[in-house]
RNA sequence: GCGCCUGUAGCUCAAUGGAUAGAGCAACAGCCUUCUAAGCUGUGGGUUGCAGGUUCGAUCCCUGCCAGGCGCACCA
């Protein structure tokens, strides 16, 4: 017995269904479950047999008396606690439960403890997750900070329903622009000693490129003042590099956001993986040269015009080391690879999956996510950033003003492909405005409680985890229901969230969940003189804050016991 | 001009093609001798940007328009 028996109950009658002919279609992968609005509607519904309707060609009422009679006939009936089922409006299947029911989520919520709502569905396929690879031209920024959370978040969602993650860093560190970072950090370099050699106008000007030259001169003091500026750029581009780089490690670390893997561009040219990319799409016969220089004829696959991948001075373009990283994963054997992007390079989605079709490989097995941008707000007004002057908010700023997990909380509010507007102030706030101090609330507040009972002496072997059935019956208020209802949800949260890649449902998911608990405290006591009743509500908020913290901890947010 | 994203309550946003489109905030009115008031209760609030189309059924899919954001290099 687990809280998704209706979906497999469902998937039975779907399939016997299948089997005897009533229906010409296989089940679905998911079952689409929802808590009706009201109570009249059952505990759950299922639309089912409306959207099978159209395939099927036949009535949806129709497909709903099937499946309600292949319900009560299944083997799982029995143990389902199915009080009944009834068809509803145009073809609703509505399903009424025990109390049982609510009482086996309970038990099995204790029992799983952590584990609850983790899944298998991912049977260990090997999914790669490349995420921030902000080039290391300067510190990482909101946005940036955006797609960490969005990618670490997804990542351990997908850790969740039994896939094999890694978290993959890809550094452009070679290049144009890492010539500009060398040559503005070295001229910044002679400024400090007096020097002055101004600052190309496409060069970088933010503030930590004179940090780095500082950095250099205190390593390595003045050696680099005498001779030509050429015979010191290799040192500066790739010292600089590796200074921004790690600043960017350690803000990530910082952020709770752990790389597996950084993956050089550099590395692509110095393992000749470039060459031999351009190579295997000569054999596809997708290059062609014109005006000096060469291009993938993308136009063919997708893409609304064709790309240069060398440029007529002989440079390669960074599309040309995205082809050849993007065959380098799939020849890792990734079951399936996820990028998540900047709204500003929703441009390139199209080019690197028709280079990636040029190359033979399915351009399904690659997910392309693409977040918008962060604005953030401070009393209502957007704060001005501008990435070519070099002001903008960086992401350590952020974190040092709101915390980590604000800021993480904040990051997944919404949806990846809308803007997003991070309000400062909000995100500080200690009231039950702030939606991450809200949830977090009710965690600390469930562990005060759990605090409390232990105090009042609540002995060690009625503790939650061996509640019995009956003392569970005594749970029958609404607002007990509706948590109990809350808690039995959360496996296919997890799931949705994992397929459609979004985990901003699951701050949605516990926002409400804290909201019920909130409200059932100030209704109902937990603690009280009866000492089974004080077992049983124990056994329900001690659920609630088990699901609570696992699904933070899905977030990277803290999960805190005491406020 | 072309492409992508977005348009839902005063604000910020949810809603797999399904039942009467939901939350939070803000506003207003209340609640602390009791487990954390960092909280709770109640009230009002909608032509889902506009116009068509597909469908038994559209916030969702299609077409056109309007508005905002982001792209549109032999830059990244």
């Amino acid at each position: 017995m687990t809280p998704t028996t209706i979906e497999m109950l469902l998937k039975d009658a779907l399939l016997t269904a299948q089997k005897s002919g009533l229906l010409k279609a296989a089940p679905p992968e998911a079952i689409p479950l929802e808590v009706p609005k009201s109570d009249a509607y059952g505990d759950f519904a299922t639309p089912i047999a409306l959207s099978l309707s159209q395939a099927e060609g036949c009535p949806p009422r129709k497909i709903a008396q099937y499946l309600t009679d292949l319900c009560k006939t299944s083997a799982l009936f029995e143990s389902s606690r199915i009080d009944k089922i009834e068809i509803a409006g145009p073809g609703y299947l509505n399903f009424f439960l025990q109390d049982a029911y609510w009482h086996l989520c309970l038990q099995a919520i204790h029992r799983e403890g952590s584990n609850y709502g983790r899944a298998m569905v991912g049977n260990g396929k090997r999914v790669q997750v490349e995420f921030v690879s902000a080039n290391p031209t300067g510190p990482l920024h909101v946005a940036h900070g955006r797609a960490a959370a969005l990618g670490d978040a997804i990542a351990r969602l997908l850790q969740a329903t039994g896939h094999t993650v890694e978290r993959e860093y890809y550094i452009n560190d070679i290049g144009g622009q890492m010539a500009l970072l060398g040559q503005s950090t070295y001229r910044r370099y002679l400024s400090l000693y007096g020097r002055t050699l101004p600052l190309a106008p496409e060069g970088y000007h933010g503030a930590y490129i004179a940090d780095i030259a500082k950095v250099i001169r205190e390593a390595d003091g003045d050696r680099y003042l005498s001779g030509p500026e050429e015979a010191h750029l290799t040192f500066f581009t790739s010292q600089s590099c590796k200074i921004l780089l790690g600043w960017i490690k350690r803000d990530l670390e910082q952020f709770g956001i752990h790389f597996d893997n950084f993956f050089s561009e550099a590395g692509l040219y110095a393992n000749n993986e470039v060459a031999s990319a351009l190579a295997l799409l000569r054999t596809k016969g997708v290059l062609c040269e014109r005006d000096g220089a060469l291009w993938v004829t993308t136009t063919r696959l997708g893409d609304d015009k064709d790309r240069v991948v060398v440029r007529s001075n002989g440079e390669h373009t960074y599309f040309a080391s995205d082809i050849a990283y993007h065959r380098n994963k799939f020849n890792r054997g990734f079951d399936r690879l996820i990028n998540i992007w900047g709204a500003d390079h929703h441009g390139y989605v199209a080019r690197v999956k028709a280079a990636v079709a040029a190359m033979g490989e399915d351009p399904g097995r690659l997910h392309i996510l693409v977040h918008q941008n962060v604005s953030l707000l401070r009393d209502g007004k957007p704060v001005p950033m501008s990435k070519r002057s070099g002001e903008f908010v960086s992401l350590k700023e952020v974190i040092s003003e709101v915390g980590v997990d604000a800021a993480r909380f904040f990051f997944l509010m919404r949806r990846s492909n809308t803007a997003l507007d991070f309000d400062l102030e909000l995100a500080k706030k200690t009231s039950q405005e702030n939606p991450v101090y809200y949830v977090q609330y009710a965690h600390a507040r469930l562990c005060s409680i759990m605090r409390m009972a232990e105090a009042a002496g609540v002995k060690p072997d009625s503790t939650p985890d061996n509640v019995t059935s009956d003392v569970l019956l005594l749970l029958k208020f609404p607002e007990e229901c509706a948590l109990m209802k809350q808690l039995a949800l959360y496996p296919s949260v997890i799931l949705g969230a994992t397929e459609a890649l979004e985990p901003h449902r699951l701050t949605f998911y516990l926002q409400t969940l804290a909201g019920l608990l909130h409200r059932y405290y100030f209704q109902r006591r937990i603690i009280t003189d009866d000492a089974r009743l004080t077992q049983a509500r124990l056994a329900l908020v001690g659920a609630v804050r088990i699901v609570v913290k696992t699904a933070l901890d899905l977030l990277g947010v803290r999960a805190p016991e005491t406020m």
